[in-house]
DNA sequence: ATAGAGCTACTACAATTGTAGTAAAAATGA
DNA sequence: TCATTTTTACTACAATTGTAGTAGCTCTAT
């Protein structure tokens, strides 16, 4: 299990376009993926710089360019802050999450009973 | 619904205790219940100042002391988490993160067996 | 009345985060 | 070769957050 990474909001979308590419990427083409966020060349750029100052990605120069890729997985990263969020919020209890969670109609019947199945529930 | 709000860490473990306590409290009382913080009364003054600027408690004076009471309650600000955690890190699908806990083996066979009793899984 | 204790109000300061600007090197096109 | 474009490296700056310190007011006990 990796240390805890502490990433921020926005360093958070930076990396999510990593993980959804699944290839070195650079600056220009995380940017592009990014419209939504109008971030300027240069702010994403300060996002990577500090999610490798922080050992979530590492980058590899290819000719002048800075190719990216996440040094941790998405599944990690979202165990831990799942972990994080029953710790903080639910008193430590996954199951009051998860209680919460079908209290909260935000799964349809079509998800609960995928979920049965895939758990023999 | 209410807006989002923006809570620290700091800040939560505070206004935990006031959810915890089911009463207006002053400063010190909430301080003695945060002693795991080990946070000086002026620290812990500090965030309920902040929590009140960003409307999350609300204070009245009684005496010469301020009391707090909570103005967001907990399950609200644990829904308002949850979405925010399923939004940013599990592609807006609750499901996902459903599957997530039940995969984490975070949660024991009674708790399971609870859960299905409670929604006639 | 006065000295300490309790409590608030105000101020402080470094680290992190959001959001870039500028300088400089390297490639490219005319 | 010389201006333009790409791309990085470095710097900047305000807002938020963690963590208090100080000054000053009001009780209370002498």
């Amino acid at each position: 299990m990796q240390e805890q990474l502490n990433i921020s909001g926005a360093e958070l979308a930076v990396l999510q376009v990593l993980w959804e590419n699944n290839r070195p990427m650079k600056i220009q083409e995380i940017c592009d993926r990014l419209q939504n966020e109008n971030w300027k060349y240069n702010t994403v750029a300060t996002f990577l710089l500090r999610l490798e100052g922080k050992g979530a990605v590492q980058s590899k120069k290819q000719n002048r360019a800075n190719y990216y890729i996440p040094l941790i997985k998405e599944e990690v990263y979202q165990q831990q802050q799942t972990k994080r969020l029953i710790a903080k919020l639910y008193h430590g209890s996954a199951k009051n999450l998860a209680v919460s969670l079908f209290r909260s109609n935000d799964m349809t019947a079509e998800d609960i009973a995928e979920i049965k199945e895939m758990f023999h529930l």
